[in-house]
DNA sequence: ACTTACGGTAAGTTTATACTTACGGATAAA
DNA sequence: TTTATCCGTAAGTATAAACTTACCGTAAGT
């Protein structure tokens, strides 16, 4: 499974969306993720781990506290897959333009 | 539910991306986007529903056919929340470093 | 040393969602 | 004007995934 193929499917969940958007206001630890969210913190710990693997986020040890802190690298796959595939759709849509033009005249 | 919300959700199922991703290399008629997919024509059905209010595709019919196609917009709200995202998380960091600073000159 | 705070994992439950079959309406072909 | 093709929706089922409680190890305070 690609990063980005993990990424759409890590932020596919709102708990994980809305976990991902608080991490963006600051790095913050597992108890401070899990606080005024509406599930468990034993849950939170298995959307921080989903989030990890698509490196949407990533994990600082500091003590007996995990800080968990935006990733650029899951994002910017996210993003180099839009692109490219907005790209390739636009040279398949020229690509079959030419071709049906070609059919026309043909006939 | 906004789009780009709507378009991650859409994406995080793998047979929606399977049917996104065929979508892109030619506009197809329902019939031919379940062809060789493992699932019932009636579920492409479903997903294309979802992929749909996402924005993500959009629907041509043509007599009795119903033609589908990629959408820029759904692809561009995702493009401009993780723009936006990274943008505001690095905003983010650089306020905390410099309030961290002052902190630091205080003690 | 003891106690408290932190947080990951296991196991089981619940809920969401992806899926199936059955159906019906609309257009196109015979 | 039948007959076939196309495809959406409804209703129910099956599966995946989000969630819970219980537990344990580690680090930090007392």
């Amino acid at each position: 499974m690609s990063v980005s193929a993990k990424a759409f499917n890590a932020l596919g969940d709102p708990t994980r969306r809305f976990i991902f958007e608080k991490l963006r206001d600051r790095p913050l630890a597992v108890v401070d993720i899990a606080d005024g969210l509406p599930v468990s913190r034993p849950a939170v710990s298995q959307h921080l781990k989903v989030l990890k693997e698509a490196k949407l986020i990533n994990l600082k040890i500091v003590g007996n506290k995990n800080i968990y802190e935006v990733n650029r690298e899951g994002i910017l796959a996210m993003r180099n897959y839009l692109d490219r595939f907005w790209s390739e759709a636009l040279d398949n849509f020229k690509k079959l333009a030419e071709q049906t033009e070609k059919e026309n005249k043909q006939e």
